[in-house]
RNA sequence: GGGCCUAUAGCUCAGAUGGUUAGAGCGCACGCCUGAUAAGCGUGAGGUCGGUAGUUCGAUUCUACCUAGGCCCA
């Protein structure tokens, strides 16, 4: 546009808002033009520069935007990082056209934030005295159109809040595409397992994307860089001779080896530049970026430690860390380890989530949401902890929450008492003299058995997928469903009031001491120390190991997956959860109290019938009452029942005849049919004959 | 702003190549028991499957967008 006889280049669509800034209040937009020189554009046109001798090209960068300015803005390729690649960009022989000579990177500010002499009308300042200087100059030669502050969000220290000054020096890289270490590292991702799958997308995309690797970090503390250069020329010196000797001077002195001796005592004597063959050398003084060491972790700990053994530790059978770590620790060990070997030193992967409060925010200080791991152990204990770490869904982020502790309490209670229940019923048990042959195992018995080796085959399943909440459901499924509210509380009968040899109750009892067994080995990874506490708690002639922690993982035994058995048991615990909500609305109606003041009459079409009628004799113990009453009939569900299923039987629910034996509590006829014992059943009078 | 991802009952989790009343355990309510007792048993009530739009005979399941949230990067 054009103000008065100058001609100012300016983005279009900012025009109106440069105008106001500075004051403008004629000027004539002559025309837009865009692009490449030849097509019309500013694109390689020179310029000259307003406070230094010379011309400089205008460039096209796409990380100019219209917020504020003139859409022209100068840079400085050694003062910031997107100014820096637009220079390496031009600088690509296909752009030579455009800027006629190569661009120079420079960086006129020293260690100290001063200029150097490299800008010698600013020299020794630091860049922030120079700044209303040079602001000062501009005004005074006339090239100043409009001046003003603006705020924005800068890179500063994290600690004292300073802000920082872009230099472009020197660094060590790791290069991605000599030696092919990009295409060898994805190579290498689509080898390795990644759990869950998708952190193989999310690493992937970071290698095939990711810059070369910036070896060197500007820090004080650290691991040094085995660098030299020569004084003279400044040529690099490193080569594997010299970091050897590097790393015999570390092995025998430690890392503080390199900050207490001058360069001289560092090299191998007689060392010589082989450019200029200068004899006197500077060490390096920048560190190793951390994630090599990371990354390296695999080849101090790993390698050693499979040669003592005799083993192979190496690669790792698994890499196990939070999912931030794709771009941290698995990263950097994939590029040394293909590096070093060629290949990653893991087989697999699995990430985790991160621990987020109950209602899925981040946990902070400030927050106020903090939940600290040594305070749940403080409240609750360590098992808690580790029953939490089991239970939640590792693949996403996990919560935890007072709420979450409190259900997980609850659970891990179901478990104990379940257990509990298991040792007091064994006090009199001995496997070694009182087991009896499967032939004598009821079908309750076998149930139960088909239910524990179905979570023996699904929790080991679970461990080798590593898929921990599955188990903490199936274990806490098999306490409170399988053992807690069926099985235990048909065999208290038998348990309690059986003669203590009775067949039927010691063949429950192996049941029982199988299921303590594994359950301890099962819950072990997870719940260790309570697996233990169990475990000590087993005489010790009844048990294969004096720790659980040192017997085999249990392995389901196909003989006691018998398939037809599990179908018919279904078909028994569906007729008694129709049977005992029968119970319970006689119950609502004050008819009965306690389950065994019950009659049961189960009227069934000819088929249940058919079904029921190999189990008369154990309906009442199974569904806990004193008398069960099977009739066959010819249609159900018929009117006039308590209560009808659709699958073929009626349900009433009556006062128990006789009376109530004092010992079973049932209520039998035969109650007071024994002169010497009137208050026990016929059942109770043969037990402790 | 870019990449990867999540959202199912109060809680932790299942679920279906899209198809009848979306499941479990716990918790909760109510009741029972008192020989697992700071235990045990039973019954029941809880969900417009984050929101909107689209594809389809039909979507919680597929697509787009939105909202909320997490990790990494800029």
């Amino acid at each position: 546009m054009r103000v008065g006889d100058e001609v100012l280049v300016i983005a279009e669509k900012l025009v109106d808002a440069v105008a106001k800034a500075c004051g403008l209040s004629r000027y004539d937009v002559l025309g837009v033009r865009k692009g490449q020189m030849q097509l019309g554009g500013f694109e390689g046109l020179r310029c000259r520069r307003p406070a230094s001798e010379g011309t400089s090209p205008i460039l096209l960068g796409e990380f100019v935007t219209l917020e504020q300015g003139t859409g022209c803005v100068h840079i400085a390729p050694g003062h910031g990082q997107e100014d820096y690649e637009l220079a390496l960009k031009y600088n690509d022989p296909r752009y030579q056209a455009e800027i006629q000579a190569p661009l120079e990177v420079l960086a006129p500010v020293d260690d100290q934030g001063r200029f150097t002499d490299e800008a010698p009308e600013w020299q020794g300042k630091t860049v922030f005295e120079a700044n209303p200087l040079i602001v000062q100059k501009l005004k005074a030669s006339g090239v100043l159109l409009g001046e003003g502050t603006l705020t924005h969000t800068y890179p500063h220290c994290w600690r004292c809040k300073n802000p920082v000054i872009f230099r472009a020096t020197d660094q060590w890289f790791v290069s991605m595409e000599k030696n092919d270490l990009r295409t060898k590292a994805l190579e290498q991702i689509d080898i390795v397992r990644w759990l869950p799958p998708r952190g193989r997308d999310r690493i992937y995309g970071m290698i095939q994307n990711r810059p070369d690797w910036c070896l060197s970090r500007q820090r004080v503390w650290g691991v040094p860089i085995p660098g030299f250069a020569c004084q003279g020329c400044g040529q690099v010196l490193i080569t594997p001779a010299i970091v050897e000797h590097v790393a015999k001077l570390v092995e025998q002195h430690g890392t503080d080896v390199w900050f207490e001796r001058e360069a001289a005592d560092l090299l191998p004597a007689g060392t010589t530049c082989p450019k200029c063959g200068g004899l006197d050398f500077d060490k390096e003084r920048d560190i190793l970026d951390v994630w090599f060491e990371s990354g390296v972790s695999h080849a101090a700990v790993l390698k050693p430690r499979g040669k003592a053994a005799g083993q192979d530790w190496w690669p790792a059978d698994l890499y196990l860390e939070g999912s931030d770590q794709h771009r941290g620790w698995f990263h950097s060990t994939l590029l040394a380890g293909i590096t070093t070997d060629g290949r990653a030193p893991y087989k697999a992967v699995l990430t985790h989530g991160f621990v987020l409060d109950g209602e899925g925010n981040k946990m902070s200080k400030s927050a106020g949401n903090v939940v600290a791991p040594q305070e749940v152990i403080k409240q609750s204990g360590a098992e808690i902890l580790r029953l939490w770490v089991a239970g939640q869904d590792y693949q996403e982020d996990v919560r935890i929450s007072q709420t979450i502790l409190t259900q997980l309490g609850e659970v891990y209670r179901k478990v104990r008492n379940t257990t509990r229940f298991l040792l007091s019923n064994l006090a009199d048990y001995d496997p070694n003299r009182n087991a009896l042959p499967d032939e004598s195992l009821s079908e309750l018995d076998r149930w139960a058995l088909l239910r524990l080796h179905r979570l023996i085959d699904c929790v080991r399943h679970n461990y080798q997928e590593f898929d921990f909440r599955q188990i903490f459901h199936e274990l806490d499924y098999f306490c409170a469903v399988d053992m807690s509210a069926i099985y235990f509380d048909v065999l208290k009968d038998r348990l309690y009031t059986y003669r203590q040899d009775a067949p039927a109750r010691r063949a429950s009892q192996r049941v029982l001491h199988e299921t303590l067994l594994a359950m301890a080995k099962l819950m072990a990874p997870i719940l260790s120390f309570t697996a233990e506490e169990i475990w000590q708690s087993i005489p010790e002639q009844q048990r294969e190991a004096p720790s659980v922690h040192l017997t085999q993982f249990p392995k389901a035994d196909p003989r006691y997956k018998d398939v037809q058995l599990e179908k018919r048991w279904e078909r028994l615990l569906h007729i008694r959860t129709v049977v005992q909500a029968g119970l319970e609305m006689q119950r609502r109606e004050k008819l009965i109290g306690a389950p065994l003041e019950a009659k049961v009459r189960l009227s069934a079409s000819p088929e249940t019938y058919t079904f029921l009628e190999r189990y008369e004799q154990d309906l009442p113990a199974l569904f806990i009452v004193s008398q069960v009453e099977l009739r066959e009939v010819a249609e159900v569900p018929t009117e006039g029942h308590l209560l009808s299923d659709a699958s073929g039987f009626a349900v009433d629910v009556l006062k128990a005849d006789g009376t109530k034996c004092a010992r079973c509590w049932r209520y039998q006829t035969s109650v007071g049919a024994n002169a010497a014992h009137p208050e026990l059943c016929d059942r109770c009078v043969e037990a402790i004959s």
